[in-house]
DNA sequence: AAAATATAGTACTAGAATGGTTCTATATGA
DNA sequence: TCATATAGAACCATTCTAGTACTATATTTT
């Protein structure tokens, strides 16, 4: 499947819903916006925030925002920041390799994994959140021909 | 990580020794040449029979051929018979989605999915197995300046 | 015809990884 | 001082994966 661990998954949901504003988010809220358990949201903001995506205030009243601007903040940091470095075989980010001399396959692999690389760095938070369809408020064109 | 699961990497390996020619080999001769396990090799190349990238010819003097020429067989191809389609979060590939109605994300996922099954795909056995640094042969050179 | 060699397919087991929870400590606001 | 939040570590359970074993079948060799 090549597919992203949940946690990652569950890291950029959480902070594409953090990208809306630039206000104070309690885990609780987070967790509740997104119906998701309390303590797992909780575990992946501390996690966000050792890897200084997002910013912690402590105490009541306290909670998360973005460290960054949305558009500073790529898919590529996030999933890094939950997963680790991207290395899609071990060989294309390890060192070394016990059969280095024999095999071929090693810079392909090294090649592909950039190019995975680059596609998650391309997308930040800001195109993550864009409606795809946007939704056209009517009511505002209505009134106006009501008026003429 | 990011990482492809390990029977994938296997497979891509068995599929880059046997593209070096047209002969049969048997489970047992290409676990020994890439030093693996038998049954786990033997594993693999049923898999790929399955999934029609290899062919086998059963009895003794039996073994596995690649079904078509190495050109005409992607990375992708591979991975996708050994792990099964790509899909990066579940989403990106899923036909639908509790969520959907109020997920912006998942058009980008499903264009990052895009992004790296072309990746994949774009890379064949004969890229896979041309070396890196064509080693010069310099003994003919050395014979003809010799003779000149 | 029998023995040897090889694949086909299924089922099983052990181990690792992952997801998720809980608990204790600490900070801040009312 | 109490209620509300995060910080961090440790823990458990479930799932997934890798690898093995076993039975059946096909083909070549003797």
């Amino acid at each position: 499947m090549l597919r992203l661990s949940k946690l990652a998954d569950y890291g950029c949901q959480v902070m594409a819903y953090m990208a809306s504003d630039k206000a104070i988010h309690s885990a609780t809220e987070v967790a509740s916006a997104l119906d998701m358990a309390v303590p797992t949201v909780s575990k992946i903001l501390k996690m966000l925030v050792r890897n200084k995506l997002v910013v912690s205030v402590l105490g009541a009243k306290g909670g998360y925002t973005l460290a960054r601007m949305p558009a500073e903040i790529s898919i590529a940091d996030i999933v890094g920041a939950m997963d680790g470095p991207i290395s899609i075989t071990e060989c294309s980010s390890e060192t070394s390799c016990a059969r280095e001399s024999q095999c071929s396959t090693r810079g392909k692999w090294q090649g592909i994994n950039l190019i995975i690389q680059d596609a998650l760095d391309k997308v930040s938070l800001v195109e993550m959140i864009k409606p795809k369809h946007q939704v056209i408020d009517t009511s505002a064109i209505r009134t106006r021909r009501a008026s003429v």
